[in-house]
DNA sequence: TTCATACTTCGATCGTAACCGAAGCATCGG
DNA sequence: CCGATGCTTCGGTTACGATCGAAGTATGAA
């Protein structure tokens, strides 16, 4: 009897705890099974399966069968998007957790945002990139400057062939909950956190979303990203 | 026991269609009473009270007692911003309201996206004035010209005061869940709407989000934003 | 074949929240 | 002061959906 899109579905599908965690668990970009997806969310597997139908019905995620294992992922960064605003947007009306847990520390310093990096460690380096003259923010807009392909091709990655391989933006800004400023997305972004990972600086939590830099990687991380005062 | 921000609790809140409906009622900008959200709704006025709290404490709305009335509007743009995107990512997905309504064209033509103007004509805006030079868009960003300042300045609108007066961005692109392409928002497309409205040439509609334009203010519009061909 | 794992479907229970009738406040007009 | 209007609060009903136990299906391993 109305006009428009339907946003109570939407927001009902998200709505459930139990689906909110699992989405949330999502966000880490990894494929999860069923079963570790009842355990992020608290609830048997039966539940879990029920729930995850509703999710795939709804379009949030997708399933690959492979053996007996089924993984899920969020059906696409569309949906990365929605629910990293989402989170923005409950962070800052004060809709938070029950309490901050233990590794709330470790996912503002560093976590993975649907499938680039982000907390301190995502927005330092996005500053120090403008900063040194990597990239040029014009506020929203992103761009990758000459001297900003040379220094990630010395870093191993082909800003050229990334932009060609995918439709996808190659710089992207993404607004982060944790620190309020932006951080960068897109195919760049997503480049140079596995960069990161295949050299060993950092390793992705198995159940959580933060990433882990060993003390070695961390020292190359800052070293490589350089602020030319503390903020 | 988790990390992170609330996305259930505001989900939930969307998730109840008799929320959704008020919260879709007032996209319009306009600031409605309870009894008219209940009507928007479908409910009974109780009920309606019931959301309306829970709505208010949970940030999304504002209320300002006037009288015996209580005028209930989005709390802040970054209400409507947000479902402004729930929107167009329902419309993405296919979660279409049961059927299009006879209301459905008017909105596609032209409605009002919290305070500015959406839709076909929206659209059209945007596109003539960077067609003209009156607007430089890279991509995400959009900045206002010289000659856009001159333009708008027959029209009536001083940017430069209009930029000094809010912090809010004087040009902002707002994603179209209707057209799927971008539209204007900002002080400066909420200044032209309401420009439109002054002139006569448009009047927001009572119970639904459509605008309409009359024969003569039709006219006046496209004249002032000429496209150099058909679309 | 048989057993184990991974997951889905079915059925029943249970809690929560949406809902409305009725009554209670507040504000306005007269 | 009165009644009328706009809205909130209270109480009781109802319905939906989240939950899990138990049983069923698919894949893999022995």
């Amino acid at each position: 009897m109305k006009e428009g899109p339907d946003i109570a579905q939407i927001g009902a599908l998200i709505g459930d705890p139990a689906r909110a965690n699992m989405l949330t668990a999502l966000m880490s970009g990894q494929a999860l099974t069923a079963t570790e997806l009842a355990g992020a969310a608290g609830i048997t597997l039966q539940t879990a399966s029920s729930h995850l139908a509703k999710l795939e019905a709804g379009g949030f995620i997708a399933q690959r069968k492979q053996g007996r294992h089924r993984y899920f992922t969020l059906a696409d960064a569309g949906v990365g998007r929605l629910i990293e605003s989402l989170m923005g947007f409950a962070a800052d009306r004060g809709h938070l957790r029950h309490r901050a847990g233990p590794k709330e520390p470790a996912l503002r310093k560093a976590r993975i945002c649907y499938d680039h990096l982000a907390g301190d460690f995502g927005v330092r380096m996005l500053d120090s990139l403008v900063a040194g003259g990597a990239i040029d923010a014009a506020d929203d807009r992103l761009v990758l400057t000459a001297a900003g392909e040379e220094r990630l091709a010395a870093f191993g990655i082909d800003a050229r062939q990334l932009k060609r391989s995918s439709r996808r933006p190659l710089c992207r800004s993404c607004l982060d909950w944790s620190e309020r400023r932006a951080h960068l997305a897109g195919t760049l972004g997503k480049a140079l956190l596995y960069g990161f990972i295949e050299r060993g600086w950092a390793r992705r939590s198995a159940e959580s979303r933060a990433i882990a830099f060993s003390p070695e990687g961390e020292r190359q991380f800052l070293a490589l990203f350089p602020l030319a005062q503390a903020a």
